[in-house]
DNA sequence: ACCTGAACACCGTTCAAGT
DNA sequence: ACCTGAACACCGTTCAAGT
């Protein structure tokens, strides 16, 4: 009988019960996905599967948050980027692509009505938008001094209204799954060229 | 013994019914309202409600179409307006209001949600947003052959935009009750200008 | 320490019976 | 024709019992 249970265990426990909610997700929705399901693909029992999440909200706030992570390493390259405009059209693309594995289009509007009513969510969410939104004021202000580009307004702001036109395409994307990615972050695009203003 | 049942009736039940159901999700939101909740506030049976609606999402439904349609009712208005930015400003006024009666922040992100998974109520959704969309581009057109603007891209798309960025707007405001409307107005206006270019 | 799985509680929906 | 409300089905969560 160990002293120590293995330590590494419960880290390993919450990936693969996660790993099966995705799965789950993916193929049927949140709602419609029950508990039981995401059990017996992740073969494990309810009580074990309640060990590690304190509710099913629980389970989607984790991927909300891991599939945000994902995304947002298009943002920590903006600061590296050379030409702002580009990085600008890949982490679109990054985000937009997050969001569509087939179902997940679902989950990005499940995660926010969950986040409405979940407020711990929303603070996690809340702070991550605040991270991400400081980075692309960095990157736009970085730019601007380097004479790439003529903001029309305060980077601060610039940024912020890029990320909720950005979250707004992919959530209509979500509910219409009407055109191809590629338009969806050209019309991105060309948003970012109206008010970010490059030199030409 | 009538002959014919009062033909209003049916209207009527059904606008009992989304009043109280309106009140309830305001109150605890939509999840966590149950239809016995909706029952006692219309003061009907479960049986009768589901010879009105023929789920607890179908309500929803009904309610998320009742409040586009009062925020459109600004859109209606942009066709005849005289200042095009002025209108474009109080059409984001109406929106975020429209979501904004507290509870009802939520209740957005749960339209959205449910539509998700709902295709009825998505095309229901698209073809307002169709309608909004083709309001908003022709007065967008209308003002720049005034003279009035100089859009920076195709009417349509311009539309689109501003739209998506709205409703990106009022998401943010759903989950972060953060700043006041009239600040998330000005950036909405800001965002007008650089994209419609008025003549100064 | 970790797990199982039956049991519980809750709630959306239906339906036999009433008027 | 319209309604009632008890009953049903389903599913998130808990907990006594196992190893």
């Amino acid at each position: 009988m160990p002293r120590l249970a293995d330590p590494a265990l419960p880290e390993r426990r919450r990936a693969q019960i996660l790993e099966a909610a995705r799965f789950c997700f993916r193929e049927r929705g949140f709602r419609q996905t029950t508990i039981e399901e995401i059990c017996a693909e992740a073969r494990i029992s309810p009580g074990a599967l309640y060990r590690y999440f304190h509710s099913k909200a629980d389970i989607v706030a984790a991927i909300a948050l891991d599939a945000r992570a994902e995304a947002e390493v298009a943002i920590e390259q903006l600061a590296g980027a050379e030409g702002l405009l580009e990085a600008l059209a890949d982490l679109a693309q990054a985000f937009l692509e997050a969001f569509d594995k087939d179902g997940d289009a679902a989950l990005l509007s499940d995660i926010w009505a969950e986040a409405a009513r979940d407020s711990l969510l929303a603070k996690a969410l809340a702070e991550r938008d605040r991270v991400a939104r400081g980075r692309l004021a960095s990157a736009i202000d970085k730019a601007r001094r380097g004479g790439g580009v003529y903001p029309a307004m305060e980077s601060e702001e610039a940024a912020e209204t890029l990320l909720t036109a950005l979250e707004g395409f992919a959530l209509r994307r979500a509910l219409w799954r009407a055109e191809p990615i590629a338009t969806s972050v050209r019309k991105f695009r060309t948003l970012t060229l109206h008010l970010l203003k490059p030199k030409r």
